[in-house]
DNA sequence: TATATACTTGAGTGATCACTCAAGAAAGAA
DNA sequence: TTCTTTCTTGAGTGATCACTCAAGTATATA
């Protein structure tokens, strides 16, 4: 008996997450999103609830893809080989709104206020760093690097730069290619 | 005749400046500014006209901050000293309302709206960018590091490392003095 | 076709946004 | 003391914020 929405839900997250992604928690209105999505307030509501509740399911669908890209990549070119591709991959991915992080900047805007959504982020962080860490893990145990270095240390130190270079590449006349060229170089000498 | 301020414009623009670097442009409002510099609306726009002209003085004020941080470890340290004590120095600075850089979290937010303070902040990055290549050459011209690497290069690097780290920093559970450690000890091999 | 069950619409809510301005208070000069 | 100039005050501006809801519309089942 009941009536089917006219939009695909998961297609409404994808261009909300582009939205939030570039422009920010603060950074997109209500009416923003109301034009983009083609969905009048009670349509949204009705949909999803609130805004923070829409930012919730665009934050988990960047961390699904994020995970999804890791994992291509490494079928693709082992643990290392990801390790070392994925620097370049993220500031030349043309699908993407912006070449920064989302969950950094979602972190870094929403932290200060305490807000719920800085957690969640934060979490999404941790669950990359520990992916990180597998891959590097992997790649000890395929003799690709040395034993010598604590997986999880290196994890941080990679997070952190690739971090660095995602905002550095939105920044004008910044040579990001090299930045990342010399990142995935530096795994090489581990 | 005239009667003067009862503030002191200077501390005024601090206290603005370590609100806009914790809580960004949008999350900082003038009700928190009237707040905190306790000034009533007449007396904060008689003072600087808008809440945009404020945060570009604060802006100001944090870069020239910066650099003279940077000349007093260099004069302490030396030139490589300088670029290896900075990273300990930003993620440890208990003066300091956040560990992420002011210039960062300022194009990160403003840049996607085109917003001029955006543009703003990318300037004061890039000068401190040179400013991390004048520190490079100097070092190596007193053959603490190889000539064999351009120094903007290195600069280049360097800060996007920083950015990374200050970021990270920001995080709870990060251990970043394992990160910056590890970005100055870099520096000792070049 | 009739009915039940959604989905869609858009005017409207109070709160907060950055900002204005006229009136009053204070302080140096005469 | 008086006058002039500036600073301070705080109610008030229109715009925009996230969000609500009652009325209208479309669709799958019976």
């Amino acid at each position: 008996m009941p009536r089917k929405p006219s939009y695909d839900r998961e297609d409404l997250i994808r261009r909300a997450r582009d939205m939030f992604w570039k422009q920010g928690w603060a950074g997109t209105s209500l009416k923003n999103l109301e034009t983009t999505l083609h969905l009048k307030p009670g349509s949204f509501y009705a949909a999803f609830g609130s805004k923070d509740a829409l930012y919730q399911l665009a934050l988990d669908q960047y961390a699904v893809d994020g995970a999804a890209t890791l994992a291509a990549l490494e079928h693709a070119h082992g643990p290392l080989g990801a390790l070392q591709a994925l620097p370049r991959h993220v500031i030349e991915n043309k699908a993407a709104p912006a070449r920064a992080c989302m969950l950094a900047k979602t972190f870094l805007e929403l932290s200060p206020h305490g807000h719920p959504l800085a957690d969640h982020a934060n979490g999404h962080l941790t669950r990359m760093e520990h992916r990180f860490a597998d891959l590097f893990g992997k790649a000890q145990a395929q003799n690709q690097i040395s034993i010598g270095h604590d997986p999880h240390g290196l994890a941080r130190r990679y997070q952190s730069d690739l971090l660095g270079l995602r905002i550095s590449a939105e920044r004008p006349d910044y040579d990001a290619a090299a930045t990342a060229l010399e990142i995935a170089q530096s795994l090489s000498r581990l």
